[in-house]
DNA sequence: AAATCAATTTAGCCTTGACTAACTTTAAAA
DNA sequence: TTTTAAAGTTAGTCAAGGCTAAATTGATTT
């Protein structure tokens, strides 16, 4: 057989699921570092309450994603007290806060409404590899 | 109502959230209703093994999957046969499948390598309103 | 100092989407 | 026709990410 069931390529999603699988896990702890980021940086410091009604979402979420975000090596944080970005949160803001103005920009810049592209970026944000992050951010350099 | 203080949009995005959470309850569905209408495409008919092969994922997963796509209207299935797309099922196939060669056209259009588009789209596809989507489309048009 | 109120935490529940292991059915080979 | 292999199903487990309701803590008022 000519044997096109080794490895067509079109046949050859998994890696791609696997990857946006992948993708998926890593976007509720990226949208908090993001959001803590800017509380601390709006207000002073990060409450529940205000992550609460951020993302709108219960106080009780707000508390187990916390765990999650602590256990994972993210944010610091005591009982009744307001959270910190540990050193590896702080990198991960930094990044996801800089991936997001430049998907933004890019949108804005295509032509698509300042308020459809703050939404459209919030999701697509997570989904944008390195590679066309850079075509995107190359694009606002050179309008047009 | 010139009156910015009614809703200050840099403090209102919990309805941007709650969008994004619904955006991706429908991915599963889109992806598999998609993919489910390729096979049959290309292969005549889509059956389990060929899903979770194509997804990577064990053919217990997506058992479970075309039970709830089938719950909510978008499969039909019989006991170890294949598996049919509704006319909902199909609709929606259809509109996925051509959104995400817009997505894609796109991202290769302003210099994504198709590679890297190809992986980029699976994830940005689900994420892009019908605004944006017409952005892209027309400049797939007019290129440059 | 006590009462109250807002914020936080805890406990328990649900769905989605993944898994493994074991079983059943169908189709193909011997 | 019997055996076997592949495909599909079932049962049970797990983590993420939501929820509500109830309990606790901390801060403010009286």
């Amino acid at each position: 057989m000519g044997d096109d069931t080794a490895v067509n390529p079109r046949h050859n999603k998994a890696e791609v699921f696997a990857r946006l699988r992948d993708a998926h896990a890593r976007e509720v702890t990226e949208d908090y570092v993001e959001m803590i980021g800017d509380l601390i940086a709006e207000e002073g410091e990060a409450r529940s309450v205000a992550l609460a009604e951020r993302f709108g979402v219960t106080a009780a979420t707000v508390n187990n994603t916390i765990k999650r975000l602590e256990r994972d090596g993210y944010v610091t944080s005591r009982p009744y007290r307001s959270i910190f970005l540990t050193e590896k949160g702080e990198t991960l803001a930094k990044k996801c806060r800089a991936r997001h103005q430049i998907v933004y920009n890019f949108l804005v810049s295509i032509g698509v409404d300042p308020e459809i592209a703050e939404f459209d970026a919030e999701g697509i944000e997570h989904h944008v590899s390195e590679e066309t992050l850079a075509v995107f951010e190359g694009r606002l350099d050179s309008p047009r």
